[in-house]
DNA sequence: AAATTATGTGCAATCGTTTGCATGCGCGGG
DNA sequence: CCCGCGCATGCAAACGATTGCACATAATTT
């Protein structure tokens, strides 16, 4: 295995075994190489191997037009919901012998264009979404351009889209229950952004829940925000709060629409002098790395993230061996995770 | 801003102005623009526009062997400590015009080399590695390959490679001191690998720190991990609190090398039913997102992650453009935060 | 006004692979 | 014993962009 300086072609193996260049691709290619002679195959093989062949993506990608690159757009690799949910795109990915290229967006539409735009120009031959809006041009974009596409996480109210997401109606009415189990009964909704799929869906299923559970609902103690991020559950908490304080609308219980959330719910409740669990119940959605080691330890609602990512990253590479294949939506079952952040209401 | 189903070449622009595809180029490469009559840039310019065309950067990458990709090896996306550092690569990379490929290598060196290899033959211009062992293979074979690169937050034996560390003995002496001010006098480690800069730096500093200090230094007071690993800090902590109980070297307070050790140490102490910090202080070092949520809020040093991450990108640019340029390594400014897990020694 | 230089564009080769087609060889059947 | 068929391999043309060189035409010099 000589250690070449510089890069050795498939040319160089040729010349090395006599052979054509092209003799060499064939033998290269799993599928053309029963077309060759054994012994042509061993030699052609046993070069390679010796002088270190590696194909040239570029070329190889100039040529068939496929570059086994993935393009996946996510909000922000800080948020700890994505890295594992990354971390099982690229596994499958690199299984199938394909590279994925990251873009983070913030959420920022006019970031999210120019990402698929630059991803694009490198000839990706699919893309993951996480960042889907329920109204995406992006998605309808790629749709009507015939880009191999998976949703993941979010999904988007476009159809003909592939996705494989979880079930939130599971998953808040899973927590809506505990609550009630625990004795709660008036219960608060910081909700997540209309505009996201997990947003809307959660909310929608938290009236839904609270109506199954025959629990009161009233519309004040549903709070809007305009991300799912830690500040947006602090300003949505402390307004929750002052109504509550100012003689409105009570709660003993708030059900965050994710875990960042429910973090600022936790900021907002210790700086009104509120403790969790005891005067306040607080759930979250996600289950992310590291929420079980806060204080207190968050209850919430499970989703397999790493089998998420996989299994986009699986479905994208069918889509992209069988383009025309029907669009299908996978649901993955969530699972409550009761810890120390509920417990039975005051009083 | 016709939406073109088939992608739109160079070529096709080239026809549409009624010009030769190499003056298309030569406009649409910002060296060369100057060359060509201002009115035919405009008109090139106008149609590239208007056809949405974008450069196949297979094509590009063939012709020129520049890919503007880097690769990235990190140990694992997954732990908290790497986010904001690629974050802060991609973003570098991204205004640079430059894109990222990950590979997730969980500290296994075949896995490094498989990434290593795939990445070079996508043609990346060059590495970045948060993965370097001090004595890694890799790192000399790109030196000797001449393949720009650049390690970030590890560093390695090797000369001749840039580097954008951070300063572990400074940030070692400041947690000493921290500790030694507060009454502390036997105080524990619990050092990461020897095979990695940051775990042999680290327990170097913590000797020299503890002797400036003129503090009483215990070889049994120095646990050794096999990993920056949650459990790794676990056992080691476990092995400490037998030894103390056992009648062994006492102490007072852990110094762990980094903070997925610390976690582990809150578990060990609980385990034995220690409360950290009544019975025993524990520090932690990078200040990884929500350590500050922890239970108790983790006293750490903060290094400045995403900075490590950028600065890293920009040198990296730098070596791709100006090779041969000398290598130079950065050391970032680390600051100990004082938290909760740290205070005076019981009695 | 002729000769020289400068300027703007076209030409064509090239990067490394893949792949339809052509070709030469060996072998079996009539 | 020859014809034709199949099989293994070679040939060459792509893929889309870049770039040294050639070549007009225009601008400058003498």
């Amino acid at each position: 295995m000589a250690s070449r300086r510089a890069r050795v072609t498939i040319r160089d193996v040729a010349d090395r075994v006599g052979v054509h260049p092209s003799t060499v691709s064939r033998v290269l290619n799993p599928a053309t190489r029963g077309r060759i002679t054994p012994e042509i195959v061993r030699q052609v093989t046993a070069a390679a191997e010796d002088m270190g062949y590696r194909p040239n993506q570029a070329a190889q990608g100039l040529r068939t037009s496929r570059t086994r690159t993935v393009g996946v757009l996510i909000p922000d690799i800080t948020n700890p919901l994505f890295p594992p949910i990354i971390r099982g795109i690229e596994d499958a990915l690199g299984a199938a012998g394909y590279t994925a290229i990251l873009g983070n967006t913030d959420n920022v539409p006019d970031r999210e264009r120019e990402a698929v735009a630059t991803m694009r120009a490198r000839q990706v031959d699919g893309l993951i979404l996480a960042t889907a809006r329920r109204d995406d041009p992006i998605v309808s974009d790629c749709i009507a351009d015939h880009l191999p596409l998976i949703l993941v996480n979010r999904s988007s109210d476009a159809d003909g889209v592939s996705s494989v997401i979880n079930d939130d109606a599971l998953g808040i009415a899973r927590v809506v229950h505990h609550l009630k189990v625990l004795g709660h009964r008036y219960i608060a909704h910081i909700a997540g952004p209309r505009a996201l799929s997990t947003g809307e869906a959660r909310r929608r299923s938290f009236i839904t829940a609270m109506r199954a559970e025959e629990l009161p609902l009233d519309p004040a103690l549903i709070a809007e925000t305009a991300a799912f991020s830690e500040d947006e559950g602090l300003r949505a908490a402390a307004r929750l709060i002052a109504g509550k304080t100012e003689g409105g609308a009570r709660f003993t219980a708030i059900v965050a629409a994710n875990d960042l959330l429910a973090l600022g719910v936790y900021e907002a409740l210790a700086e009104a002098g509120l403790s969790c669990p005891a005067d306040v119940s607080v759930t979250g959605f996600n289950d992310m790395p590291f929420i079980d080691r806060v204080a207190p330890p968050l209850t919430t609602v499970r989703i397999p993230q790493y089998d998420m990512g996989r299994e986009a990253a699986r479905r994208l590479i069918e889509l992209i061996d069988t383009p025309g294949s029907p669009a299908r939506s996978t649901t993955l079952r969530p699972e409550l995770v009761v810890r120390g952040s509920t417990a039975a209401p005051p009083h």
